[in-house]
DNA sequence: CTGTATTTTCAGTAATTACTGAAATCATCA
DNA sequence: TGATGATTTCAGTAATTACTGAAAATACAG
């Protein structure tokens, strides 16, 4: 690996943080690498870069592309293909937000719905189908969440954020004055 | 693997998805046996419904109990260890996302402010820099937003999630007649 | 203590996943 | 079209990770 050291510390974290979930050293380093560039690379630099075999950089890229982590960028008389990410972090965010649910929660949602169409044979299968309608509910209820949530704009989402658990109080002052949805049970 | 149909079908997806993430198979089975399962088990009960070998269960339940994720029960009149989940599926989405937090964000957080500190040395790494800075400023966005909304209690937590987006407009309502934290510019 | 039940450790092996180099495919230009 | 440059595929191999069985450690009852 070649690469100025602070680049290259990051590069390497990305590879360690890659492994700590399903993805593996080298596409967290192809990823870390682009992130940082300030111009679209192509496969040959980024096997310079790193030390790694061209065609391990090809499958990498590859599967960055699936997850809209890596984009091809056309650079002018070069028939090269280049990378970037995409630029924006809160684009970043919304694209790995919205793979990871379509990698993980929504195959979940669907195998919890498709059992608990199933009648239960006993009484653990009973009380197994009730857990399971308790994390469908739980899934659900974020999932619509997200979906809601996913289309503010980034702005709009910043402030939110920044509001933190104080909207919690607003929410309640505003309770009191406006009727939102469905009437609920108050706690207090 | 010995077990009724249904919840062999959620013991076996969660294996799948397991290895979705970092977590190998048996570890993601005996969490989807326990939390189903209506009463603590012990290291025998679990090799004997998932047919591995009693040490890889050992194993396993070490894993889960450091994420917290699986509780040793003691029952009386039986030296035998057993274990359940956290019951409330809320309580088990707090404990993913803190440890999720610990082990996947923490580290990267520290990482960045490390590599923030030092002083580039070539206009690449002053690029890398300010892009890492972006990176840094979103994660702790994002993490002191967690940090606040984690305090508050469940049902409160449901509430904002079935507003979703909504809370968007109340806050922008609010807004215009109370003042919270430092002014910010307005978007239209 | 001693004996027994239970859990953990760990070296060896199996299974899985990552990576490479060579060959095949694809694209572009003259 | 053929030659050249670029990318992908894939079979083989390396590296990593998961799993097992046997042995060691631990806990406890008598």
């Amino acid at each position: 690996m070649n690469l100025p050291p602070l680049i290259q510390a990051f590069v390497l974290h990305f590879g360690e943080m890659g492994s700590r979930w399903g993805i593996n050293r080298t596409v967290g380093q192809i990823y870390a690498l682009l992130y940082v560039s300030p111009v679209p690379l192509n496969a040959d630099q980024i096997v310079e870069a790193l030390g790694v075999s061209r065609s391990n950089v090809s499958m990498g890229l590859r599967e960055l592309q699936a997850w809209n982590l890596a984009i091809p960028k056309h650079v002018p008389d070069d028939r090269r293909d280049h990378f970037t990410t995409p630029g924006d972090v809160w684009e970043i965010l919304r694209v790995l937000a919205e793979e990871r649910k379509k990698r993980e929660v929504d195959p979940t949602l669907s195998v919890l719905r498709e059992l608990l169409m199933m009648a239960p044979a006993s009484e653990a299968e009973r009380h197994a189908q009730h857990r399971m309608a308790e994390m469908h509910g739980l899934i659900e209820q974020l999932t619509t969440w997200y979906d809601e949530v996913k289309r503010l704009e980034t702005e709009r989402l910043a402030q939110l954020l920044a509001l933190g658990s104080r909207v919690a109080r607003i929410v309640e002052a505003t309770d009191k004055v406006v009727s939102l949805g469905r009437p609920r049970k108050r706690k207090e």
